[in-house]
DNA sequence: GCCAACGTTGGC
DNA sequence: GCCAACGTTGGC
């Protein structure tokens, strides 16, 4: 089993807006980065745990954890000339993109912020922190996912 | 809203 | 296949 780090701006979806999903469940649709979607197809496996992070926002940081819950198959907004996700490069025979379902698993009771986790020794490797890594998907260790489970608070 | 850093695009 | 220009990201 893998562990990885979603980054969502809450303000197009957070992790509120998974919770009122049915079924609390949701595609992680719009990822527009190949190394990112390689990820998603390549590497995920249903049951994989990822922490979901909120970005572009006031207070930024790790905000719940999320399961894998679907196989990737292709993100439908490639296909959707009103979608911002719209790619026309993009065929229905040759998907670009790929997607995959997430289900939410729990959400914080606080948020732990990005200076919480730049602050803490045992996190300094992650992905996330690395100058100018901009990745809205990233893999992060078992160590580093063992570290935020003991900083969280449910 | 600024801006630095990055990825992608497209002309050559 | 280079690289300048552009759009996007994301913390501040």
């Amino acid at each position: 089993m893998k562990y990885w780090l979603m980054k969502s701006e809450p303000d197009s979806f957070s992790i509120d807006a998974l919770a009122k999903a049915k079924n609390q469940t949701s595609s992680w649709d719009g990822v527009r980065n190949y190394q990112a979607r390689n990820f998603m197809r390549d590497k995920m496996q249903v049951g994989d745990l990822a922490y979901f992070y909120h970005s572009s926002c006031k207070n930024p940081g790790v905000v719940g954890t999320v399961a894998i819950a679907s196989k990737p198959y292709p993100d439908l907004t490639q296909f959707d000339k009103k979608s911002k996700y719209y790619d026309p490069k993009s065929t229905v025979d040759n998907p670009r993109w790929y997607m995959v379902d997430v289900k939410l698993v729990e959400i914080f009771s606080g948020i732990i912020s990005l200076k919480e986790i730049k602050a803490n020794e045992g996190l300094a490797d992650m992905v996330i922190l690395q100058p100018g890594n901009r990745l809205s998907i990233t893999p992060i260790t078992n160590g580093q996912w063992q570290v935020i489970e003991n900083l969280k608070k449910l």
